[in-house]
DNA sequence: ATAGATCATATTGTATACAAGATGTTTGAC
DNA sequence: GTCAAACATCTTGTATACAATATGATCTAT
């Protein structure tokens, strides 16, 4: 599996991004990159086609890639995308969603109960997770799963700052439950709803967090 | 412009993709691209790596890459995640379009119109996607927009076959109208749902279609 | 004759070499 | 002293050369 280093280059640098390694608007030098990874330019320039393809990074011809993170409107903008495909998943899901899912659902939930409990944040946000990618995967629609799951991982490093807001996990618990009880009662139009506020919510408290820190 | 033609060529090859010059599962071979297009295989391999990226080709290492065309199924799930998006789009654009943009919209519906008396089917699709697109860009939210555009084009081929239906045109322009009543009464509800409808039928006919092939 | 192994060939993946354009500096003229 | 032009340098983009692996054919042994 060492093979296609390029591939492997792409993913760490990827994370390199997330992780805020690499700033908004650096420039990834190609050889410097080729230094770093002890490998020719050819894979470091592979890796950065793909990054650039996927809207992480820019390209200028003749200039080079540059890091092209969110800025706080478009992070408040995928937020509120996220919540509409949520909903969406949410209404699909209503209908479609099977009994074991349901019960896979619930013991996500427990789970999410259990880490509150022992203030186990990271644990908290493991689960948190998993139970709205068991809702994607009720859709039933392989392609709406793979879309939200996408849009997840791009959110991730930014929904991490919104759960330390005082008493969110135990209203999110709430909500979760509230969720669960749309998709048993097959209600698709109260499922999206629910979903649709509890997503929103997120962005909302970024929102908050950003005003914050600007103020 | 004629510098970087990786990127050209990979804008090139997609449209060969789409257009069904390349069948689902073919092998893009890198040399015979490179004589094809008189370059070397760098800039090739660099295009097949943005189609890798969008979805429309697959790599196999140490293999090559093929064409991954969406078959039946993931087609109707496409079409089943347009139909959520632009209901999104709806909600969104219900409360935030501007006066503009909805004169925009009842300006695109008339060319449609027209389109439709002249039985101008080129011209009916091309006007039918700008009111769509013009919803999309009344939802001020340029992520939600982007993505709405994206799977538009990649419906785009497969969007044209179900307008052959018969009367298909002039319903359609029915719920063109009532899309741009509930924009105008500023009901986000009622946006989604009549949005939602107009998109799914397009998934249902090409249902049929697939299904009168294969019967 | 068939199954397995070995080898030839072809194709991908990577490195290096070369070409072309962008940036920044220096030099010269006013 | 300032502005502009020419030049040096650096970086990207492309071509070619080389390495490694998968595929298919041939050959041998049972």
């Amino acid at each position: 599996m060492d093979i296609r280093r390029a591939d492997k280059i792409a993913e760490t640098l990827e994370q390199l991004v997330f992780s805020g390694t690499f700033r908004d608007g650096e420039r990834l030098d190609e050889v410097k990159l080729a230094e770093q990874f002890s490998v020719s330019r050819t894979p470091i320039r592979e890796a950065l086609q793909v990054l650039v393809a996927g809207g992480i990074a820019e390209q200028i011809p003749r200039r080079g890639v540059f890091v092209r993170q969110p800025g706080p409107v478009q992070l408040m903008e995928m937020f509120e995308m996220m919540a509409e495909l949520e909903a969406a998943c949410g209404r699909l899901a209503a209908t479609r969603i099977s009994e074991e899912g349901l019960q896979q659902l619930i013991a996500a939930n427990d789970r999410c109960q259990k880490a509150i409990e022992a203030n186990d944040h990271a644990q908290y946000y493991a689960e948190n997770e998993k139970f709205h990618q068991i809702i994607y995967h009720g859709t039933a629609n392989g392609y709406l799963e793979k879309q939200a799951l996408r849009l997840q991982s791009k959110l991730r490093a930014y929904r991490k700052m919104q759960l330390r807001f005082r008493g969110r996990m135990v209203q999110s618990m709430t909500e979760h439950r509230e969720i669960v009880e749309a998709l048993q009662a097959e209600d698709a139009e109260q499922a999206a709803k629910v979903l649709r506020c509890h997503v929103a919510v997120q962005g909302e408290k970024f929102h908050q967090l950003m005003a914050n820190f600007n103020g």
